[in-house]
Formats: C-alpha cells, sequence, structure tokens
DNA sequence: ATTATCCGGGG
DNA sequence: GTGTACGGATAAT
C-alpha cells in the first residue's frame, strides 16, 4: 500500500492537466537537476472562481446537469483596492467554472476570475514559476506516459535557479511546391530538418546521387512523419523550436498525418501534436513546450530591431550575421520529379534553416527566461504574448498575490465605447528652423513610469473617499487626486520594477551576464508599457483617468523645465514629450548642470531630470521646404563627432543610396565644417556624377515594397512595372516582396524607364531624374535653412525651373 | 485627418 | 480550453 516518497529537484517546463475519477489532476513535465525527463501530477488543486453577493447557501445550490458547486469559501479580497467581502466557489471541473459563473450571473451575482485558465490559476496560487528549480516530495506511479511518473505531496521553490541550458531542438520542413502553391492537402512534405545539440538529421522519402550524409531516406512519405516522431522521441528535447511553426510547419505536418490516417504522438502523454485556434494557429505538443521564434520576434523583439522583415533570413542576419542558403524555390518541386545530386542544395537549405532557428533560439532565450521568470507563466504562454498582454499578466499575477481580485476584460460594448476616449497627448515646443551652436539636452529618465510611481497613479487611489485634500491634477477629462494614505497597484508595481532593474543594473556593472540584460531589458519595457496599457481598451485593468493624469504631469513637469530655464536666461529650442533642448549662447555647460540640478531639486519621488548630452551644433529643419514648423527634424553633432540624425528620410521607401548619402555628408559639412559653400560644391560633383553618369550604379538602387499583386493595381507605378518584369522572365514578385529597380533614360512615362538592378548598365540610368527626384528633395530644406536657393544649389539661378537643365 | 482592410511568415 | 489576436501600413471615405 504504502509507496516510498522520494525528493526530485527539477525544472518545470510545461504545465498542463488531465480528468481522473472525475477529477481535474495538475501535470507539471520537467528535466531533473540529473537530467532525467519526468512529470509530476499533483490532485490538490480545486478549480474555483470568485463572487461578491450571494448567500453560501444560494451558491452552493447552483447546479447544471453534472456541473456543480463542491463547497464555498467566504472570503475578504480587495476590489479595485478596496477590501471586500466575497465568496470563492468552488467546482467539481475546471470546465464547470463557466457554466456556474452563467447561473451565479443569472441571480445577479458579480463574478469574477472565471477566465483565469486552471493552470495559470495553480501558478498563481501556489506560488510557482515555471522553468525555476522546483522541489518536489513524491512517489512514483504506474503510468502510460513516455516519461517517469510520480504523485506530489508537497512542491515547493525558492526561486535560485533557472533552467538556462534547456535542451532544445530545431526543426524545419521543405514541401512539394509547383507553381508557388502552398497546399497542404494535395502537396507532400518532402523533408524534415532537425537540429540540435550535437544532432543534425535532414529525412526524406527519395534518394539522390551525392546526397549529404546527415540525409536519412525513408521509402514513402508517410514513414518520413513516423521517423520524424521517432527521432524527436529520442531526442527528448524539452523545448522544440521553430520559425513560424505555428503557422506553417506543424500545421502542414499534422494536416499530411491526416491525409495518411496517422497520428503523430508526440507528447509526452502520447497525446497527438495540437493545432489550436482559427484565424492565428498555436502548435501544442503536451510536456514539450514548442517556441515559435517567428511570433516572439514579431511581438517582443522588434522593436529593437532594424530590420522592417520578420522573414528567418533577415531576422538571422542582424542577430547572428548569418543568412540562409541561397536557392531557387522554383526548382525544388522539379527536381523532386527527377531528382540529380542539385537536389542535394536542399536539404543543406533545410539544415541550414535548421541550425539559424536553433542558433537564433539561444540568442533569444536570455530574453524569453526573463519574461518566463517576471511573468511566472509557462515559456509556451510567454512565446506568444503581446505586450498587452505581457502587462496584463505581470499585474494579474501580482495583484492576485496581493489579494486583489482580478477585473473581467471589458465587453465589446464596453470595449467599443473605450475606443472613444481620447487621451490629451505630450506636449512639444516646436523649433524654429535654423543652424544653431551650443545646444545642451536633457531629458527626463522614464517620464511616465515615474510619474505614476510618484504620484501614485492607480485605478484605486484615483479620486478616493479617504483623503479629501492632497495635491489634484487638471485634464480635459475633469481634475483628478490620488491617495495619500495608500499605496495603489500601479503605482507599487511600477515602483518596484523601477528599484528591482536599479539593482540588476548595479550586479550588470560587475558581470555582463546576458541572462541579467535580458531581465534588465525586459523589466524596462514592462515599465514603459504601463502607461500605454492604462489606455489599451481591451485591458482588465483599463483606467483611462490613470492615463489622463500621466501625460498632464509630464506636460506640467516639462512646463516647469522650460519656465525654470527661460527664468535662468536660457533660450530653448526644442521639446518634445520627456525633453527639452536649449541653447547656451553666452551661458556654459556648468550652468546648464546647476539648472538641471535647480530643477531635479523640486521634482517628487523616483522622478530625474537627467543631462542627455552637449552638442556643439545642430540644425531643425522645416517639414515643408521654406515654411516654419519643424517637427521632430533634426540633426545634432555631438562632442564625439558623430552625428545624431532624427526624422530625415532613411532608405527604406522609395530613396536610394545615392539620395541618403548625399543628404548626410551635406548635414556633416555642414554642421562639422560649418561650410554652406564646401556643402554646396558637394552637391554640386554629386549632379554632376549623376549627369556624366559616374556614380556607381548599386547607389541608385530604388525599393519599393510590393502592397498587393501586380494585378490588382489601378495604377501601373515603377514599382509595379518592375514586377512585372520580373514575373516576365520567371522571377516570383507577389504582395510583399521588396522590388529594387533603377530608372534608365528613355521616353515616356518613369514606369517605361525601369530596369531590374542586373539589367541596366553603368551608361544608361537617368542622371536628370535621379538629381530632381532624389538628390535635390533630400537635401533641399537644409540648404534652405542655410538660404540657399534650389537653384543657386544647383548651379542654375536665374534659369526658370529644375526641369530646363 | 480618420477609418477600414490587408497582411505578415512559411515553400 | 475556466481563452485569444495584433500591430503596422496602406487604401478608402
Amino acid at each position: 500500500m504504502t509507496r516510498k516518497t522520494t525528493t526530485l529537484t527539477f525544472f518545470p517546463t510545461d504545465i498542463t492537466y488531465h480528468i481522473k475519477d472525475g477529477k481535474a489532476v495538475i501535470t507539471l513535465f520537467g528535466r531533473t537537476t540529473d537530467g532525467t525527463q519526468i512529470c509530476i501530477l499533483d490532485d490538490t488543486f480545486e478549480p474555483y472562481f470568485t463572487v461578491v453577493g450571494g448567500t453560501e447557501e444560494e451558491l452552493l445550490a447552483l447546479k447544471q446537469d453534472s456541473a456543480h458547486v463542491t463547497r464555498v469559501e467566504k472570503t475578504t479580497r480587495n476590489l479595485n483596492e478596496t477590501p471586500t467581502d466575497c465568496f470563492h466557489v468552488f467546482v467539481d471541473l475546471p470546465k464547470s467554472v463557466p457554466l456556474i459563473k452563467d447561473l451565479a450571473r443569472e441571480k445577479e451575482y458579480d463574478c469574477y476570475e472565471f477566465d483565469i485558465l486552471f493552470t495559470r490559476r495553480y501558478l498563481i496560487d501556489r506560488n510557482l514559476t515555471p522553468l525555476v528549480e522546483t522541489i518536489a516530495e513524491a512517489e512514483r506511479i504506474p503510468s502510460k506516459n513516455k516519461v517517469e511518473t510520480y504523485l506530489a505531496k508537497k512542491i515547493t521553490q525558492h526561486r535560485t535557479n533557472t533552467l538556462t541550458k534547456p535542451r532544445a531542438l530545431a526543426l524545419d520542413i521543405e514541401t512539394y511546391n509547383p507553381d508557388n502553391k502552398l497546399n497542404s492537402k494535395q502537396n507532400p512534405i518532402l523533408m524534415v530538418g532537425l537540429y540540435g545539440d550535437d544532432f543534425t538529421r535532414v529525412i526524406t522519402w527519395k534518394d539522390w546521387p551525392k546526397r549529404s550524409d546527415y540525409v536519412e531516406v525513408c521509402a514513402s512519405e508517410a514513414d518520413m512523419l513516423k521517423r520524424t516522431v521517432e527521432l524527436i522521441e529520442q531526442y527528448a528535447p524539452d523545448m522544440l523550436v521553430g520559425y513560424f511553426t505555428d503557422g506553417f510547419d506543424f500545421p502542414y505536418l499534422s494536416e499530411r498525418a491526416k491525409h495518411h490516417k496517422l497520428e503523430l504522438p508526440l507528447g509526452l502523454d502520447n497525446s497527438p501534436l495540437e493545432i489550436l485556434g482559427r484565424s492565428e494557429k498555436e502548435a501544442k505538443i503536451c510536456g514539450i513546450p514548442h517556441i515559435d521564434l517567428f511570433k516572439f520576434v514579431r511581438r517582443v523583439i522588434a522593436r529593437s530591431l532594424k530590420t522592417d522583415s520578420y522573414s528567418l533570413d533577415a531576422v538571422s542576419k542582424e542577430l547572428l550575421g548569418a543568412q540562409k542558403l541561397p536557392v531557387d524555390m522554383n526548382a525544388l518541386f522539379k527536381l523532386w520529379d527527377e531528382p540529380t545530386s542539385e537536389l542535394d542544395v536542399f536539404a543543406q537549405y533545410n539544415l541550414q534553416d535548421c541550425k539559424l532557428t536553433y542558433d537564433l533560439f539561444h540568442k533569444l532565450l536570455p530574453t524569453l527566461l526573463a519574461f518566463v521568470r517576471l511573468i511566472h507563466l509557462p515559456p509556451f504562454d510567454i512565446n506568444r504574448m503581446a505586450y498587452s498582454m505581457l502587462v496584463e499578466w505581470y499585474l494579474i499575477v501580482l495583484a492576485s498575490r496581493q489579494g486583489e481580485i482580478i477585473p473581467r476584460k471589458p465587453g465589446y460594448n464596453t470595449e467599443s465605447s473605450r475606443i472613444k476616449d481620447r487621451i490629451q497627448g505630450a506636449f512639444v515646443y516646436e523649433p524654429k528652423p535654423g543652424l544653431y551652436s551650443g545646444i545642451a539636452v536633457f531629458d527626463y529618465r522614464s517620464l511616465y513610469p515615474s510619474i505614476i510611481a510618484s504620484h501614485n497613479i492607480s485605478r484605486g487611489t484615483v479620486n478616493c473617499s479617504c483623503c479629501t485634500d492632497g495635491p489634484t491634477i487638471e485634464t480635459d477629462r475633469g481634475t483628478f487626486r490620488y491617495c495619500q494614505k495608500r499605496k495603489g497597484l500601479f503605482a507599487r508595481t511600477i515602483s518596484n520594477l523601477i528599484l528591482v532593474r536599479a539593482d540588476i543594473k548595479k550586479q550588470l556593472k560587475k558581470n555582463k551576464d546576458p541572462f541579467l540584460a535580458a531581465q534588465s531589458e525586459a523589466l524596462k519595457v514592462l515599465a514603459n508599457s504601463f502607461y500605454g496599457y492604462m489606455g489599451f481598451a481591451p485591458a482588465r485593468f483599463y483606467c483611462i483617468e490613470c492615463a489622463e493624469s500621466t501625460t498632464a504631469w509630464a506636460r506640467h513637469y516639462i512646463h516647469q523645465a522650460i519656465d525654470t530655464a527661460k527664468s535662468r536666461g536660457f533660450q530653448v529650442l526644442y521639446s518634445d514629450t520627456d525633453s527639452v533642448f536649449l541653447l547656451l549662447e553666452k551661458k556654459t555647460k556648468e550652468d546648464a548642470l546647476k539648472l538641471m540640478e535647480e530643477i531635479n531639486e523640486k521634482l517628487p519621488g523616483l522622478m530625474e531630470l537627467d543631462y542627455e548630452g552637449y552638442y556643439p551644433s545642430g540644425i531643425f529643419v522645416s517639414v515643408k521646404a521654406g515654411e516654419g514648423g519643424a517637427k521632430k527634424k533634426y540633426a545634432l553633432l555631438s562632442e564625439t563627432g558623430d552625428l545624431k540624425i532624427k526624422g530625415f528620410e532613411t532608405v527604406r521607401r522609395n530613396t536610394s543610396y545615392i539620395a541618403k548619402d548625399c543628404q548626410e555628408r551635406v548635414l556633416e559639412i555642414v554642421l562639422k565644417e560649418r561650410d554652406t559653400e564646401k556643402a554646396k560644391q558637394y552637391v554640386r560633383s554629386i549632379i554632376d556624377g549623376l549627369r556624366k553618369n559616374t556614380i556607381p550604379l548599386d547607389k541608385l538602387i530604388i525599393r519599393t515594397q510590393l502592397t498587393k499583386d501586380t494585378d490588382k493595381y489601378a495604377s501601373v507605378g515603377p514599382h509595379v512595372a518592375v514586377a512585372q518584369r520580373m514575373k516576365a522572365r520567371g522571377d516570383s514578385a507577389g504582395a510583399g516582396t521588396i522590388v529594387k529597380y533603377i530608372v534608365v533614360k528613355g521616353k515616356g512615362k518613369i514606369r517605361d524607364k525601369v530596369k531590374l538592378p542586373d539589367e541596366a548598365t553603368q551608361d544608361e540610368y537617368d542622371g536628370e531624374y535621379y538629381i530632381t527626384n532624389q538628390v535635390i528633395p533630400a537635401v533641399e530644406r537644409i540648404f534652405a535653412v542655410l538660404g540657399i536657393s534650389e537653384e543657386d544649389l544647383a548651379g542654375t539661378a536665374g534659369q526658370s525651373s529644375l526641369s530646363s537643365w
């Protein structure tokens, strides 16, 4: 009867539950510190939700079919940060919660927390964090799982070690693709690539001459699928990694398995690979978190990347300095039909994609781990969350552990009406276009987070009834006052984020650990996302008054800095949101620093004005030539000689490198050498080079992204004409393709004068086109500031127009 | 300007 | 599964 209880130390990687004997059993999968994969069951957690109103008897009586209330616990929790009597209503099964909740609602009881998932509720209430070292007192039990299974008596964590070296396996497939068609019902999978620690394999079902030694040939597609499951099981990964595998590889594998009437029992409980969701799919494997790096990159990493495209190729290039193997995708199906040694290139291509994915995973692992540790949810969930959800769940877990009842998600009507709520934005002091010397720049450090923390902004502290005096803030929406006695949820949470980050930054100075660096970054972005979250219509903790007060205080503090500067005789050049640019003129840097100290003395709490830097010269350019109102278009020269350029066009849309290069060089000459004449001569030399066709061809390439397929454009612009040319010669060019072209000499419209970069020759590009449409527009506003007209610039003063050159 | 719609990414 | 979109860019009004 009695079995031996053992102590297991393990890292939980995945969590789920199953029903056994009419009861929900939490199932944790993970790896022990000595490397064994295990499964731990916990049958001591009961599903519940929270009700305000009703009586114990009435709640106990709620029942629909077999769904029923098992017990009711009277308790006190905070509702909108105010202590409130409520009930925890326990039910027989997790899926009974929505049913019983509906019955309770019919009786007009206020229901909460009925949509907090069972496994998440477990992690919150039991204070557990995935991927963190866990100690379980447990006994071994018989099971059909692929791994040793134990029933837990007690599970605890000390939040020390984290699973920083998970055993990862990357997967990628290649498919039969006639006419660029991706159709999992018709076209088979040709190859499955796997890449792990000391493991490389491409599985396929045709042989070809001179194939690489990591290629394994199966008899059929079905055999290849079975072999894939077998190899994954043998490798026993902690995490299965892919790129857009939620949207492509796993759904495709699943569909092909269905086609062959096969199951893909990848789960550690032998359950099949599951494809969830309707429009945005998720591929789930029980016990093995599936990490789709594409989703993580697009939702979390994107804002720190330069690239516009989140393709594996572009992201690998930026983060790893490595790229996909260049192949002609259209050749794959032809080679498959008649295999030659050339087909091996596609196996190499397949494996390279797996390797990039594997390397990318390790590059991004510190960030993923940082969020898992902060938010306390499983890696599978964190991987797929948008910023708003990361903030929301950070709040949910913290608030819940502090006894707060989690607000409901807004209904459709509430959300629609919230969308109409507009918040008055930041203050902008528009600069007068001009060339300036001696600029000091200050900015408020983490302005919005520090305001929220310092002014105790929170949904539960706004216009509290416990203190009627205290500072107020005027906004378009009314005057708001925040409690002086109780610390609010938002303010407490954000203060904590700021303080923990300060501590991590201190540690980072001694130890440049990438995991620490990622934690610091994660804390920063979470803090910076709070303001946006408060005004986000679908947010549970929505608080428009809080958001409105935050920007109002921001405007107040930036005005305060500007007014103090003016009263001390500084000229204010420009200001936007959290920064102030001062023109020093006769004053020194020391005077400016003294001013900063003076401003800082008056600031409350965590708020602080930072000295961003001193710039010997800077130019502010108007958005439209010759007019005022230069918003966010300026260039500064730092003391170390670096140019800081804001708001000028970049080579992304319809701009050539020659235009950008010329613009940068002009800014450099103007700011560093202060030599207008030299800048003018430089532009003239470029114009001359364009006329004489001596500027290298690759500087003239113009890039434009196709927004739709070529046949859907009403008007055929140059980029559409190029796409048509590409198609005519057999290249693919559909929606999303970035087309590259060069404008060449000739008659007619621009679209009749475009060529692909590899078709055009040095002598045939149209210099005049580049002068009028690329180079001049890029620099004319800079010269307008310096009092030089287009005509003067081009050396054509006196002529009637540019076109007469 | 503000509001709808489309699209990514994979072969 | 006690559930679910998202965010950017372009086109349309």
